[in-house]
RNA sequence: GGGCGGGUGGCCUAGUCUGGAUAUGGCGGCAGCCUCCUAAGCUGCAGGCCGGGGGUUCGAAUCCCCCCCCGCCCGCCA
């Protein structure tokens, strides 16, 4: 257990002890308030009714009661709530104890069983990333380092769309289209120069109906399993896909695994779905094509119906996801989907059918809003859109910029290293901070933010701690630490010792914002220590650099289960 | 029409699950701080009927009901 859940542990237990005494039965809230009144509380409003005493009472009775002792240094009542400190030299002691200990391991939980398969991403490759986007692989590359580092075994996984109208639209697209055809595109990576063929063609086949028409039949072949054709989308396919992997390998995003939707077609798992859900009871037929009948599952009104194959009798794409989610179960004992919000009906739908099909867990869902620009949706057909490699060289750009102005002393392949780890860092801090389920508008100078609640805020504060351990030869690992007294100090250590159980709750609730939110506090109180604290040649200078390389392991391991590098100088 | 999610100072945001003591921070604004460990920093000031209305409670940003605004979904598409 980690120590402050060692220090709560132990105040809850003198706690229930205690109530017992006055004849309390049941649970007992405690509370974190703010720093400055207190470290733990105790509404005692909560006992007033069983215990037919003013909470007042209670807490001067509890009060007297609750001697300080080696982890608790002060106990006091105001106003019904019963006040705790800790002692916070002992608090201190261990915390920086820890952290010196644990390395990059400080505040990673113990292992836990089960594997988790944790899918996101999956977008369809018939363009680049673009922003709005790009917040399905951010939480969930930020949610899978984060289960990690909460003692989980997860693997990630890409469910590559190679099978429908849009990839075989692409294919033709490449077959018929000239390079003269297409506007220049703005760089030469397979998915930008791709992606302009797919909105030509979009607009052609709207236009004209021989376009529509041949691709029509080209989706026919396809899926009537011409060979030819299977392997002229696939080849496509996995072009865009190199395009689109190397953007998310530039925003620190790498999949175990790529898993293509075609598998489930070729192995004849999406057809004996198909088999399996017409033997159901729920299975309907209107006009040759099969539905179930989702009245029961608490799907209404149109909704209801959930068709799994059409009229011809061939799969749908709702098929082929659940014949990929009966091959997750066979992978992992517990699934995972970052998901967009417009999928939630079909998260729905799907879960209802897998229950059919006998499986009784469904796939836990993360959804996320869109993010838009000011001037509405974005939108790969249409070409509005602002691409993630454009946010990424933009953000790089201008931290390349500062960079060159504060650090000149620097050589230059040290500054452009500098420079990508502060804009990636800044892209992915931005996105993540923000609740999922909250919506976003693309503004570019927020995006590009650098200072205050950013990365490079808490990338700054680490560099710091670096940048004093850098200074100092060696020190006295084993200082005395009960010199760390100073308020400032306190501070310090209170938020350092919250990391572990931070990094748990934000896995444990799917809460990654909370990863961000933690980093900027903890890099604020390094800042308010740096600027009133002196550490090198200070009377405690061993002791205080013992808390700073503390704080600096904590600050890294913040930011890599952000997937944000945490530079040593910038 | 139905379903789901959001609404917190000028802008953005934490907290909502698990109700508690003065609602978290950032941006922007104003005023200060670099002979001292990197000023991507620090300090101070101004700015809030937590969308509106009812209810539950000793106590509501948080729970319940109604309403308003915004987003998303409601294909034999993927």
């Amino acid at each position: 257990m980690d120590v402050l859940g060692h220090f709560e542990k132990h105040v809850r237990e003198r706690l229930s002890k205690e109530l017992v005494l006055l004849g309390y039965e049941g649970d007992l809230i405690m509370e974190r308030p703010d720093h400055e009144m207190a470290d733990f509380a105790l509404p005692c409003f909560q006992f007033a009714k069983q215990l037919r005493k003013a909470p007042q009472v209670i807490a001067k009775e509890l009060c007297s009661e609750l001697t300080p002792d080696e982890l608790i240094s002060k106990v006091w009542e105001d106003r019904g709530y019963l006040n705790f400190r800790v002692n916070e030299t002992m608090l201190g002691m261990m915390v920086v104890r820890d952290a010196l200990d644990r390395h990059e391991d400080f505040g990673r939980g113990d292992a836990r069983q089960g594997r988790v398969l944790l899918e996101h991403t999956s977008v369809n490759p018939t363009g680049p990333i673009h922003v709005g986007r790009a917040r399905n692989p951010l939480i969930g590359d930020t949610l899978a380092r984060c289960l990690r580092m909460c003692g989980h075994d997860v693997s990630t996984e890409y469910y590559v769309n190679d099978v429908g109208k849009q990839v075989v639209l692409l294919t033709w697209a490449l077959a018929h289209l000239k390079e003269s055809d297409v506007p220049v595109a703005d760089r030469q990576k397979d998915d930008h120069r791709l992606v302009g063929y797919y909105q030509v063609a979009n607009r052609m086949m709207e236009s004209t109906p021989e376009v529509a028409a041949d691709i029509a039949h080209m989706t026919q072949r396809f899926e009537a399993g011409d060979p030819e054709v299977i392997s002229q989308v696939r080849k496509t396919v996995d072009m865009m896909l190199e395009g689109i992997r190397q953007s998310l390998s530039d925003i620190n995003v790498t999949l175990d695994r790529y898993t293509y939707e075609s598998q489930y077609i070729l192995d004849g798992s999406a057809r004996k779905v198909v088999d399996d859900l017409k033997a159901s009871s729920y299975a309907e037929v209107d006009d040759g094509g099969y539905f179930l009948n989702l009245e029961e599952f608490g799907v209404h009104g149109r909704d209801t119906r959930f068709f799994f194959t059409r009229k011809d009798g061939t799969t749908l794409y709702t098929t082929r996801d659940l014949a990929y989610h009966m091959d997750k179960f066979g992978r992992a004992d517990q699934l995972i989907n970052i998901l967009g919000e417009d999928q939630k009906l079909g998260q729905k739908q799907l879960a209802s059918a897998l229950k059919i099909l006998g499986k009784d867990e469904a796939p836990e869902c993360v959804f996320y809003s869109f993010v838009s620009l000011p001037e509405g949706r974005m939108s790969t057909r249409k070409g509005v859109v602002v691409y993630l490699d454009d946010l990424l060289d933009e953000a790089i750009e201008r931290a390349f910029a500062e960079v060159c102005t504060r650090r000149p002393d620097l050589d230059d392949e040290h500054k452009r290293q500098i420079a990508r780890e502060i804009g990636v860092g800044a892209v992915r801090y931005n996105i993540i901070r923000v609740q999922a389920e909250k919506q976003l508008i693309f503004k570019w100078e927020e995006a590009l933010n650098f200072e205050g609640n950013s990365a490079p805020f808490v990338q700054y504060a680490h560099a710091r701690c670096c940048s004093i351990l850098r200074k100092t030869a060696d020190y006295n690992r084993e200082a005395d630490l009960s010199v760390l007294s100073d308020p400032y100090e306190r501070k310090l250590i209170w938020i350092l010792a919250q990391f572990p159980e931070v990094v748990r709750q934000a896995g444990d609730k799917r809460r990654i914002n909370m990863l961000p939110t933690y980093g900027h506090e903890l890099a604020s109180a390094l800042n308010q220590f740096y600027g009133t604290v002196p550490v090198l040649r200070s009377e405690h200078q061993d002791a205080r650099l013992c808390l700073v390389e503390a704080v600096r392991w904590a600050l890294r391991n913040t930011l890599m289960t952000m997937g944000i590098a945490a530079p040593e100088e910038m």
